[in-house]
DNA sequence: GTCTATAACTAGATAGAC
DNA sequence: GTCTATCTAGTTATAGAC
């Protein structure tokens, strides 16, 4: 245990997956490291200041793990398979709520804020390039900018996440097969030839009418 | 002001709207409503009993102001213009972040976690039969159940306004942007023939082939 | 029903020993 | 660098006056 930073950050993450932020206070982070709750003020401004280093510590550990395989995705449908890995592997290891609740803190926290947005950004950056590469020459890719797509994505996958919470576990699983569905027919979109696809674009665009309200 | 049981719900739901539900105690309630503290106790059975309660009866409020345009609404690029509507309306007075509040505070709180569970749900209920009136016989109807589909974009719009909070006011009507252009290609479907729709139905489920990862 | 007063705890943060 | 001890101020919840 060499870095005594890292080991409050530690402890501070273990906390918060199993008890949630509302409970990790200087005192019951020190009773979880093992150590006195006065060394959180001489390595860290304020309990806050902590709060945002794992906050930020965690979600880099979390991206660095599934980047690879993000980047290997072949297929929208693929991409739903590993959002369902990633959900099972990482709400085991409690991961998800880690996220969700420095989420939450956020609005009476405004250093776990930016430590929790600066985050999912990141979460967005890497999923970016991925959605790019796979809507490719598909038709989708001129109705949805893939930058606005993948901070929808991640975004939208957080409130399933935290909304689960209030729910059983199952829950989660039953809706991503309705995403895997649509996940297929975007597929299948991006399998016709760019002929088609353009076709399909004018198609798509032509006579907006009268849409609003 | 005649139920003070309204009062003490009130007071909370402003509180909670202005300071978060961390802020949220039976002291901050009570300063904010102008009465004592052991009211509450007196009641409620304690501060997450309220908060439960509060949770209740801000959701039933946003419902009702919402169910009747939602009942109306006549296209998806429509119902995208609601939620645009909804989040601007809802977002100013705050309800939004009082929604994100008591889902942040149910990992902590069973009850706040069952009130606040039990008030997503009765959003998926009043979007559902909209979702399936728009989808008809849209080939999306087969491919999404209209329930869980209900569920995912309820779901997934907290997570949107839970994120947003991290970030500018603005980055959401970006995003809302290239939600209404996937909308129209949705609402374009729609408009085909049903035997069009069959076509695309069997095409789309044809040869699943070796997607599983 | 609503109040004041109080009990029993826990919080963040600092002083100073070692 | 890590500790113990302590200050001040907050917390839930209850007792009992009115």
């Amino acid at each position: 245990m060499p870095d005594p930073r890292q080991r409050l950050i530690d402890a501070t993450l273990e906390l918060v997956r199993r008890d949630g932020v509302a409970a990790a206070s200087a005192r019951s982070i020190a009773r979880e490291g093992g150590f006195s709750q006065a060394l959180v003020f001489y390595h860290f401004e304020s309990v806050e200041d902590l709060l945002a280093a794992a906050s930020d510590a965690g979600s880099r550990e979390m991206i660095a793990r599934w980047s690879a395989r993000l980047d290997a995705v072949e297929s929208m449908a693929a991409l739903v398979d590993l959002a369902e890995d990633l959900h099972r592997d990482e709400e085991e290891a409690g991961n998800v709520t880690v996220l969700a609740q420095f989420l939450a803190a956020s609005h009476q926290h405004p250093r776990v804020a930016a430590a929790t947005g600066a985050a999912l950004d990141r979460w967005a950056v890497v999923l970016e390039p991925t959605l790019e590469r796979l809507l490719g020459d598909s038709p989708v890719a001129d109705l949805l900018d893939a930058g606005d797509l993948a901070r929808l994505v991640s975004d939208a996958f957080v409130g399933i996440e935290l909304v689960g919470s209030t729910r059983g576990p199952d829950a989660l699983q039953h809706r991503l097969d309705g995403l895997r569905h649509l996940a297929l027919l975007v597929d299948r979109l991006d399998e016709l030839g760019p002929a088609a696809s353009r076709a399909i674009r004018t198609w798509a665009s032509r006579d907006p009418a009268q849409r609003r309200r």
